[in-house]
DNA sequence: CGTGCGTTTGAGTGAATTCAACGGCTGTGG
DNA sequence: CCACAGCCGTTGAATTCACTCAAACGCACG
């Protein structure tokens, strides 16, 4: 595909902490450290909200982000959370179509969008690393798509699983930063559900969940088989 | 795979009818009509396979396609359906990540993608285009996420017929190109559903189907209401 | 006039939901 | 140090909505 090294100074920031912010590797990164004004954000804490402007562009440090919208009757989906590293708030038009906020006391980088985006003349690499972000979005949304598309409780927290298996930190055990009710209205489920269905996989010797938020994956595999029955 | 008249040529296609075909309109359309190829698809034939080099750009001149990804055991999910004018096949890697079959006996203009890119010198207006065009992508992959999650079957079909009223000609009745099943795998449910859930807004007079394939919407205000309980 | 396909309709089942109660951790204040 | 309140998560029982299985219908086509 395409990619590029970015054509200025990252030697400043220091990066410190945050799980899984290997941030430095890629172009954007650069420009965020440079031009990013980095902040806080309390558990709960809303970071945009629907139809509110979109001029800002984030990412996060630390913690962790989800974005939603909410229905009239109560109704949550949550689109994506995104963990350290990951870029947010890119929108096609200039107002943000779901709400952002903190699944957890958070950091996370901001910069305006034309600032980014004026980076370079007219159109230098600032815009194909955008396209390369939104590409990103895009596949993300599309696997999403299938994970609620017609699937049991069973596989869609498998699903749920080996994506914050591929996406957190390599270690050992899962550390959920989100809580039962994250999850379910992530995965379009009640909190009910996924409380039974991870109960039901830890009887079964797939994972085992010391406390509610650390979820060690035992049989992998069986995890892989309730999720491959994916594209033959 | 698929078999089309020789690149080039393309000077002879007099672009035709095609309903909604007001492709001429945007940028990437001339480029498409530059150096695309025309060619016909048969009902179901397959236009590119999952896993396959995404090697070339598409753009419906005329009937439907969809692009799906299949499950071991026979469930399909389709993740979108593309109308006369829509562009599709733009992938982030270099490999499709789903099918794309042509619903009904359809017409696709097709493009190399390195003749697209290269149209200009290094990255000129097209890299911005291909990035509008993702954008609309994840736009239109986020609505359909929403609709898949936890909606009643009731609220996806009224969701399902106000998006194909959009995106079709604006005349009085919707003409649908796809079957109940393409529908239902679209959806996230069964046939048997759709087709309940289709019969029982007829009793309630929110529509009606003078024949399977033609649904005129009577009462918009009631599929509004049934789909608006989205985003407060 | 059959044959085949897509669609509709019916009856019974089942998986996830709703409603409701309980259990366990955490922090606060007596 | 313990008591208690407030969450968050789990578990149970009953319900419901969509699913499965099955049959019939309508229409196009040979």
């Amino acid at each position: 595909m395409l990619h590029w090294r970015s054509e200025a100074v990252p030697g400043a920031g220091s990066p410190s902490a945050g799980r899984g912010v290997d941030a430095e590797s890629d172009p954007a990164a650069d420009a965020f450290q440079m031009m990013g004004a980095r902040i806080k954000c309390d558990r709960n804490a809303e970071i945009f909200g629907e139809n509110e402007p979109a001029d800002y562009l984030y990412r996060v440090v630390s913690g962790a982000v989800r974005v939603c919208k909410l229905m009239s009757d109560g109704r949550r989906q949550i689109g994506a959370f995104y963990l350290p590293g990951d870029l947010f708030g890119l929108e096609a038009d200039d107002f943000h179509r779901f709400s952002a906020e903190a699944v957890c006391d958070s950091e996370v980088l901001v910069v305006r969008r034309t600032a980014l985006l004026a980076r370079s003349p007219v159109n230098g690499p600032t815009i194909a690393e955008m396209w390369v972000q939104t590409m990103s979005h895009l596949r993300q949304a599309q696997n999403h798509m299938l994970l609620l598309g017609r699937k049991t409780a069973q596989e869609r927290i498998a699903a749920f699983l080996l994506e914050m298996g591929e996406r957190s930190s390599r270690s050992g055990a899962l550390e959920l930063p989100m809580s039962r009710q994250d999850i379910a209205d992530y995965l379009g489920l009640t909190i009910e559900t996924v409380s039974r269905t991870l109960t039901q996989l830890e009887r079964e010797g797939v994972i085992s969940i010391p406390v509610s938020r650390r979820i060690v994956v035992r049989d992998r595999a069986a995890l892989d088989e309730m999720n491959d029955r994916l594209a033959a």
